[in-house]
DNA sequence: CTACCAATGTTGGCATCTCCAACATAGGCG
DNA sequence: CGCCTATGTTGGAGATGCCAACATTGGTAG
């Protein structure tokens, strides 16, 4: 996976955020993709964050994850169909609010979870592998103010 | 455009790098199509970045605006081949060897790469709102040493 | 209480970006 | 001369992110 051999940058996008920003974006979701690929279980992105916030705030329903994640309705829909289907969470409606449907992380979903947060994290240290500690501290923060 | 409501993000992926430049990238990346989208022309981000590579180093061979742009050589072809039929750039063949494509930006390209230059810029500017003077410098830095 | 409005889950579709495989052609190099 | 590589092209694929439309359900304003 060869992201962007350096050929020659022009001065109009090398220091542009945006540029930056999706060159970054391309390797950082290229070494995921890896990483989710090696694990084998065909699960992506979308899963992931789907799982870690199940485990972090329990039993949710479909549109608060989509909140949460920033993932589309439909997208969740179709995600956690796939992780229905691999027996990782478990659907159904609410009693007390029929349309809605609460999501419950299952045993086997914690297991997978917490394979891929062994992968992500290392994840983590590859795409910040340039940067010192003190840089790497720079970054999370700056990117965080970044979103806010 | 709501790009990620700020629900409950888990604690498992708010300071994770991977996870930032994602939420970085998808607000940059909405921006930027919205930009494009309002200019009306029906270019996106890989005609800029070749419209602005080949105004940086003149006539190019695809192989290498694929190099200088990070573009894969067959989405090059795809890219330039609207940028002809919209007469912002000019393909000839290489005399010197045969199977190499000249690209020339024309004087209408170089006018369409200005005017999206000022929408790019404005993009920017979106961005790193968050941001003081200062820490977009830093930012700029860090996410240069990210990429090398 | 009723009528409207909002939220939810679902289906289906679309655009962009990124990458890959295969091919024919043309040059370079042993 | 024969092999290997670079180039341009075609066709395909997957991941991400969005949007529209719909039926259902709740809440709320009148």
């Amino acid at each position: 996976m060869p992201p962007h051999r350096p050929g020659r940058t022009p001065d109009r996008l090398k220091d542009r955020p945006t540029w930056l920003i999706s060159r970054a974006y391309a390797r950082s979701a290229a070494l995921l993709a890896a990483g989710f690929e090696a694990d084998g279980k065909g699960l992506r992105g979308y899963h992931y964050r789907l799982l870690v916030t199940l485990e972090q705030w329990g039993p949710s329903s479909q549109a608060d994850l989509g909140r949460d994640t920033g993932i589309d309705r439909s997208d969740v829909t179709a995600a956690l169909t796939e992780l229905e289907s691999l027996g990782l969470v478990e659907r159904r409606v609410d009693p007390d609010h029929k349309r809605r449907n609460i999501v419950t992380l299952t045993p086997q979903g914690l297991d997978t979870l917490l394979a891929l947060d062994v992968m992500v994290d290392r994840t983590q240290e590859a795409v910040l592998a340039p940067l010192t500690a003190a840089q790497r501290r720079q970054f999370v923060d700056l990117m965080s103010r970044l979103l806010d």
